[in-house]
DNA sequence: CTTGACCTTCCATTGACTGGAAGCCCCATG
DNA sequence: CATGGGGCTTCCAGTCAATGGAAGGTCAAG
């Protein structure tokens, strides 16, 4: 198999899959011609590679469940410590995320969104302080 | 003002000032030693900022809120469209981030966490294809 | 005079790609 | 046999928003 056609099984882009050999995160073969040459088990590691990069784990993570995934001899406590890890992380940009659409959604409500200057939003943001004015002191 | 006591007073750091100055957000005069001298209105522009990226709006429409802020003519419209683009943006990186939580979550409460091998993290990652095996026909 | 804190610029790095240029390789058509 | 087009290769640069560090100038205290 070419590149095209795993990055299309993959549902990769070719450049991320020639990326992810650069990192050595895979390592196809390549033909006479300077291709290369994917096998099945590549393909199968691409794939497990595109689930784990959608579940948002790092480019590192996969890297160290790609490892254990070949690893016959691994403990599932390895791997669950991984994601719960990355569960972590999530919660806490989910959090930090529900602050900022909070905070905005409520200014959003107060604001008129008309054609006069007035705006919630932007006193919010400059928080009791003017934006320069001509004269004033510094 | 030195850029110390503005990055003590705004809550960011003296890299990301100066960062702010060399992309253009802020335009502080210098002294004669070549130090940056702060007015309060530099002052107030850098609390602005950091208000404006707590929020998580990018650089690019923070330039655009300070305009809008600094303009005494302008249509809260324009602050209010700004503001809910940003928020639509944000629903979806929730969305994302809840998505994988959910996922995640679920397979980290199937999964034993023990010192054996078999783990429904890796099976779901791997998604019917074994990992390589010696062997194995490609 | 020296020490140490503070300031300056410039360059490199982060993460995970993505875009583009320049140049082979291969197959099908004329 | 030429040629055209698509696919493949490498390499370099850019993204976003900083951040780290080196090398060196400035200033106030002791």
């Amino acid at each position: 198999m070419n590149i095209g056609e795993v990055a299309a099984r993959a549902g990769l882009p070719a450049k991320t899959i020639r990326y992810y050999e650069d990192i050595g995160l895979i390592t196809p073969p390549r033909d006479a011609n300077g291709y290369r040459r994917f096998r099945e088990s590549d393909m199968h590691q691409l794939a497990f590679l595109a689930r784990a990069r959608a579940l948002g784990f790092t480019i590192e993570n996969c890297r160290a469940l790609l490892a254990l995934w070949q690893d016959k001899a691994r403990a599932s406590a390895d791997v669950r410590r991984i994601a719960e890890d990355h569960l972590a992380q999530i919660a806490i940009k989910i959090a930090d995320l529900q602050a900022m659409q909070d905070t905005l959604t409520h200014l959003v409500d107060c604001c008129a969104g008309d054609e006069r200057p007035d705006c919630p939003i932007l006193v919010s943001l400059g928080a009791g302080s003017a934006p320069h004015k001509d004269g004033q002191i510094d």
